[in-house]
Parts: C-alpha cells; sequence; structure tokens
RNA sequence: CGGGGCGUAGCGCAGCCCGGUAGCGCAUCUGCUUUGGGAGCAGAGGGUCGCAGGUUCAAAUCCUGUCGCCCCGACCA
C-alpha cells in the first residue's frame, strides 16, 4: 500500500474543542453522524447554506482516498484533465434527459460585475451576461463539446481521461458530506469505438470502485445496475456500489455509466471507422465524491468517535509520552523519539503527540474520537523495561509488547485492523440483508430493521414507484448476473424472474 | 416548498415569559503546582446580544419587518 511520513499536522497546535459530546448511535443516529464529524473534526458547517469547510482531517482523509483513485485510474490507462467549472447554458440543453435530470439543481451565473451600493455591493445590472453560464452540475456536456474536436479518426480512440473537481448541485436538504450543495469528486469520462468497449469500460471503472471501497474503505458494497427511474439522466445504464449503513440505510457510494451514442449525438462527436464508415462515439462516465466520507464514517464508528480504517487514517499510529518530572520526560521523549523513527522508517504514518499543553489522558480521548486506529503511549516504566502500550482504536483493547519489532509488528497488526473492520461490516451487512416473500413481509422488515431486503419486482416503473411511496424503500440496483430464480411480484403477483435489491437509502 | 428550532465572547449555552445597561462552561493569557485515561488553584483579557425599524426615561428582553443557519418531510450522488 502506498504510506507516507506525516509530521505532526499543523492543525494539532491549534486549540481543540471543549469536552467531547456524542449523541449516543442508538438515542439518534442523524445526531450521532454529525456530532462524529464535528467532534472529530473532518468538517463544519459554512456561512452558506448548504456548503460545508472541510477541515484538515477531513481533506487528509479525502486526500487519501484520491491519492488510492488516482492510482487505481492511472493503472486503468486514465490520465488526468481538467474542464471549465463554467458550462454555457446552451449545453446543457442538448441532452434532452440530461437537462431534464439536472434541470432543477443548477447555479447560473447571470452577471458579472458588483457596483457600490448603499449597503456595500449590488449587482451591476449593466453587466447581465449575454448567454447565461451554469456551474457544472457533472461535465458531460462540455467535455464531449470539447471531445467533438479532438475525434476524427478511429485512432484517436479510445479517450480515457479523469478529472478531479467540484461540483454544485443545488439541493433542498443537504448533509454534511453526504449531500452538499458543492461537493468534491472525480468524473470520469471515456470515447471508445464500439459498444462492447463502452460497456467493458463502465464495468472495469465500477469493479474498481467495489474494490476501493472494499479494499481501502473496508466497506463492502453490492454491485448492480439501476433502474430506469433511478438511472443516471442521459445514460442507457448505471451501475452501482452501494453499501449498508449501520442504521439499515443504505448508500449510492460510487456510479459507473454507459452512455451509449447519446452524448455524441446530441454533441456531433463521430469517427470515421478502420472500414471507411463514419460512426457516433461510444461513451461511459463515473465518479466518486466526498459522500465516500460520510459513508465511511457510518460504516466503522462508535458511540467513542471515528474509526478509521488503518490504508487511509491520514495518521496510523499516534505516540503519546508520559512522564512526571524532568528527569523523566527526558528520557521518555528520548525513547519516544527513537519510536516514531523507527515507526517513520517501516513506512508507517505516524506522529509524536508531544505537546506538553495536554495531560496524556486528553490525547488518548482525543485520538480515540479522531479515529487514529493505533496509540501507543509511553511512559518511564515502558523506558526502563523496553516496553510500549499499544491500544487499538477498533476494539479499545490495550496490550503491552516489547518495543523490539515493532516495525514488523505495526505494520501487521495495521493491516489486521484493516481485515477485522472490514469482516465485521462485512458481517453487520450480511446480518442486514433479508429477503421478504410478501409485501407485508418487505414492510415489516422495513419498520423494524431496515437494511437491504430482496424481493420479487415485476419490471415495471409503476409498481417501483408505488413501493417508494408506500414504503420510502427504492430499488438500490439489479443484479448484474442474476441467476434464475423465477417468482411473483410481491406487489402484483406478475411473473419476477429473480429478486431485486430494496432498502431505504440516504 | 411545508413543519419545527436557533441566531448573545473563539465554541457550546443561560438570561427573554415578568424591560433597569450582559452572565456561565470550555477555550485563551499570566503564575504556581501537576502529567500511566479528558488536571488543580489564583488572577486576567475578550461581546455592535443576526440586521433594520418601532414602543419606552430605559430594549438581549416587548412589537413589526427582514436576513441567515440547523433539524424533520416532498427532489437527488
Amino acid at each position: 500500500m502506498a504510506v507516507r511520513q506525516s509530521d505532526f499536522p499543523s492543525s494539532y497546535q491549534q486549540p481543540t474543542l471543549m469536552a467531547k459530546k456524542i449523541t449516543e448511535r442508538a438515542k439518534d443516529y442523524s445526531q450521532w453522524y454529525l456530532d462524529v464529524v464535528r467532534e472529530a473534526q473532518l468538517a463544519s458547517h459554512s456561512p452558506v447554506r448548504g456548503c460545508m469547510v472541510i477541515k484538515p482531517n477531513g481533506y487528509a482523509l479525502w486526500e487519501n482516498m484520491q491519492r488510492q483513485l488516482d492510482d487505481m485510474f492511472k493503472e486503468t490507462g486514465h490520465r488526468n484533465a481538467y474542464f471549465p467549472l463554467f458550462i454555457p447554458k446552451s449545453f446543457l440543453s442538448k441532452e434532452a434527459q440530461h437537462v431534464e435530470g439536472f434541470a432543477k439543481e443548477c447555479a447560473v451565473i447571470t452577471h458579472s460585475r458588483l457596483i457600490n451600493s448603499e449597503d456595500g455591493v449590488a449587482v451591476d445590472p449593466d453587466s447581465k451576461l449575454e448567454e447565461e453560464l451554469i456551474v457544472r452540475p457533472t461535465s458531460e456536456t462540455i467535455i464531449w463539446d470539447t471531445y467533438r474536436d479532438w475525434i476524427q479518426s478511429y485512432r484517436d480512440l479510445p479517450i480515457l481521461l479523469n478529472q478531479w473537481a467540484n461540483v454544485v448541485r443545488w439541493e433542498m436538504r443537504t448533509r454534511l458530506f453526504l449531500r452538499t450543495m458543492e461537493f468534491l469528486w472525480q468524473e470520469g469520462h471515456t470515447a471508445h469505438a464500439t459498444e462492447e468497449e463502452a460497456r467493458e469500460e463502465a464495468h472495469r471503472m465500477l469493479e474498481v470502485y467495489r474494490s476501493f471501497a472494499e479494499d481501502y474503505m473496508a466497506m463492502p458494497v453490492q454491485t448492480g445496475v439501476k433502474t430506469e427511474s433511478e438511472r443516471f439522466a442521459g445514460a442507457l445504464d448505471t451501475y452501482c456500489i452501494e453499501a449498508m449503513m449501520q442504521d439499515g440505510k443504505a448508500l449510492q457510494a460510487g456510479t459507473s455509466h454507459f452512455l451509449g451514442q447519446n452524448f455524441a449525438k446530441a454533441f456531433d462527436v463521430r469517427f470515421q471507422d478502420r472500414d471507411g464508415k463514419e460512426k457516433y462515439v461510444w461513451a461511459t462516465s463515473w465518479g466518486v465524491s466526498t459522500r465516500l466520507v460520510g459513508g465511511l464514517v457510518m460504516t466503522h464508528s462508535d458511540d467513542n468517535g471515528l474509526i478509521l480504517p488503518p490504508r487511509l487514517a491520514p495518521v496510523q499510529v499516534a505516540i503519546v509520552p508520559i512522564w512526571r518530572n524532568d528527569d523523566e520526560q527526558a528520557r521518555v521523549m528520548e525513547y519516544g523519539a527513537s519510536i516514531l523513527q523507527t515507526l517513520k522508517d517501516a513506512g508507517i504514518r505516524a506522529i509524536f503527540d508531544d505537546r506538553d499543553q495536554y495531560k496524556p489522558g486528553w490525547k488518548f480521548a482525543q485520538h480515540e474520537v479522531e479515529g487514529t486506529p493505533l496509540r501507543i503511549a509511553v511512559g518511564p516504566r515502558d523506558v526502563e523495561k523496553g516496553n510500549v502500550e499499544l491500544a487499538r482504536r477498533d476494539t479499545m483493547k490495550k496490550e503491552i509488547v516489547s518495543r523490539e519489532g515493532i516495525e514488523k509488528l505495526l505494520p501487521e497488526l495495521l493491516e489486521t485492523i484493516q481485515a477485522d473492520l472490514l469482516a465485521a461490516a462485512k458481517e453487520r451487512t450480511r446480518a442486514q440483508t433479508r429477503s421478504a416473500a410478501t409485501y407485508d413481509e418487505f414492510k415489516e422488515i422495513l419498520d423494524s430493521e431496515g437494511g437491504f431486503v430482496y424481493a420479487h419486482w415485476d419490471g415495471t416503473t409503476e409498481t417501483e414507484e408505488r413501493i417508494k411511496n408506500d414504503t420510502k424503500a427504492t430499488i438500490r440496483c439489479l443484479p448484474l448476473h442474476p441467476e434464475s430464480d423465477p417468482g411473483k411480484c410481491m406487489v402484483t403477483g406478475k411473473e419476477s424472474p429473480y429478486p431485486v435489491l430494496f432498502a431505504r437509502a440516504y
């Protein structure tokens, strides 16, 4: 795994918050989530409605996600590029379903200037734009407008690009990380000569997301394909990864779209193929966002705060020194510093928390609430005996181990924690996944336990809509490679070839 | 957009019903003592009470308006 040495984050020098107050999960999950995000100092609400300030702790986590995902994109042949934040209004209207999907949530730029006024500044009415600009809700349109100029021949294909960017969707109801009006994400946009190749690409990137979620976030996911009503506006097929949160609600954690030739036709992107004929290009797009941070919080954390999987934790090990007097301090500091060096040399992201304005107990609590996977405490007794006290965040268990060999022990232990978190999340998700034979049973499960529910469905949008209205549950996805398991739709009794996955979702 | 809540010190809040010129905890600063699970004592600094009107001798408090944010429901990643 890619690891990086880390010095003490500068944010740690700043005053920290008052005594932590985290609502118990069982009491109010929604409030618990907000409390954890606040106490772990991941993000805070901004002065702007629905937007957030991502604080250093939260951003470091996002950076680790970015770094890993970016490596995975590069490994699958993609390069990064950057397209503008602003999109001419006319571009949005070129693909009919795409417009319909995003029209209701676009920020529109109408003027370019402010003037002085009695209350400070006002919009200068003389600066009205000839063509209004849309703040990108996603970049298909401007990218495909550009691809038209890049593609003439089959030799120009495929184009495999990704961009890291911010996007804006004017949401009515927001929640830190899970749904904000502005969010950070990556969006891949690829162009292919054949349908088969584009479909392969969409599946390849879905697999990248699945493995990232499980291998790095330790967040098990269900993969599948969306129904027509849940499909990305403008896509022929939307593939997704769906994760189950602790409270029994599903989270769409990533999507990969097979766009067919919709955007190629809308933006007139054609190429001359080997056979000399002119054809429209096939497309995909795929993305994950800072929403993943919210998913990570809700997958692993507990009533004591954040729990981070070691592979993504900005700080993997925090070393806390303990002493009583100057003499002890000198010895403990030297001991701790040497351990820090040992860990850094072993490629572990470690910090030595030698701030003397905080007592050890305070630091213990702080590193716990911030989710640091491992804590090492070193005091005079440890110096004398050549030991350290190791504490695991996930299990909250402590043990004394010899300082000798920690450069081997700790990397293994971090991987053990990573594996244990995934196993625990898998087991929880398994327990939260059920099947319902009848509509009554379906409702009963949703109201009592929540979670994923497999049930038969007749394949119509009408029935899907009715279920949503009755129960607030939606079809999260249809299996990618369904095994034949025929039954009757739990609502209409019509034929159903296989069960599909339902849940109430974020 | 409907329902609810909240704007008072950096953060979290009390005070408002019953008007009298602003307080508590944490944080910050100084000093001393402390340090194996969120330290103690003593002292200190810090606030246009969201904004604008109005009532009044007097408004954080009452009235009107306005702006903003958060939470719960209808759309979405």
